[in-house]
DNA sequence: CTCCAGGAACTCC
DNA sequence: GGAGTTCATGGA
């Protein structure tokens, strides 16, 4: 019993499983899936669909209930719960940002912000996701992974989905390492990658090795160490490192900068800043701030 | 046509 | 160790 939802059971659809779920403080799904921070989630509806962790739900949000569609409540407790952020307490993380900075745009950002989950992806899928973001725009990065999927995944079963936005559509698990590893540098070219083809050559050919391991990099509990070591992958620099740690080794203290953030510091911040303010959670102020500048601010 | 996009590598001084 | 250039691609 978690202090964060209620008991969670299977519900059925005819044969399609799925759970609700009572959660108590903020949650905002909608902005939480299309804050830029994940790639593979489409609004059909009032409902938003989406591979993850191989498998295709869709979920939608309510006054004070989440409905996870194609899902068991074992499911919930295996994976759902912890991809969407469900057992961490976001108030507390508000108050102590709140504590550690009151300039006055954080604030509002926070306000505006608030119910956003930092998602919790997996590794290899950010890693390559955000080799792919480099210098591009989210729709071309969307439009990517889709086709990285669609001709390097495993086909995922849509049939119990066909009333959620499924019908007549095909879905794909994100490829693994190996599978890009095996496709060869020109062919991840021909997907319209461009030059960041070699990129993601040298990152599926340092994971597949060991080379970049994630229980090693897991166990790098100092962020600049864990930062480091992202990097040694070609194409792999401090903005992408930030957001492979931040979305998909669990880790909320990175703080990406990248052309959005470097704009929001010297508009609202005094000029040395330091976002290691914000303390150990620096990556969901990060958040904040991004979707504030983005699509509140104007 | 130019400019830009959740950047990073490379080349200069 | 900074500052400027280049890298594919597509949309505005």
């Amino acid at each position: 019993m978690s202090k964060f939802f209620n008991d969670v059971k299977t519900e059925y659809e005819g044969s399609l499983p799925f759970v609700r779920i009572e959660y108590r403080g903020a949650y905002d799904l909608a902005k939480t899936l299309d804050c830029g921070q994940a790639f593979r989630w489409e609004r059909v509806g009032d409902e938003w669909l989406g591979v993850a962790f191989g498998r295709l739900i869709s979920i939608k949000q309510t006054e004070q209930e989440l409905i996870i569609y194609n899902s068991t409540a074992e499911d919930f407790y295996d994976i759902w719960c912890h991809y969407f952020a469900l057992d961490e307490d976001y108030d507390a993380i508000d108050e102590e940002l709140l504590g550690n900075c009151q300039n006055p745009t954080f604030v509002k950002a926070l306000e505006c912000g608030r119910g956003i989950r930092i998602l919790r992806q997996e590794p290899w899928e950010a890693v390559c996701s955000f080799i792919i973001s480099q210098n591009n725009n989210i729709p071309r990065i969307k439009k990517i992974i889709d086709s990285l999927s669609f001709a390097l995944g495993r086909q995922i079963d849509a049939s119990l989905m066909r009333d959620h936005g499924a019908e007549g559509r095909e879905f794909y698990s994100f490829p693994t390492a190996e599978a890009i590893l095996g496709a060869g540098e020109e062919f991840i070219f021909s997907l319209k990658t461009g030059f960041r083809a070699k990129y993601i050559m040298d990152a599926a050919t340092k994971w597949c090795s060991g080379e970049i391991n994630e229980a090693e990099l897991r166990g790098i509990k100092k962020l600049d160490d864990a930062l480091a070591y992202l990097c040694r992958v070609k194409g792999i620099g401090l903005k992408v490192a930030s957001c492979a740690l931040l979305f998909g080794f669990e880790r909320l203290d990175p703080f990406p900068v990248d052309v959005w953030m470097k704009r929001v510091l010297d508009k609202y911040f005094e000029k040395d800043f330091d976002p290691a303010t914000f303390g150990r959670y620096a990556g969901v102020a990060q958040q904040y701030l991004f979707d504030f500048e983005r699509n509140t601010a104007k």
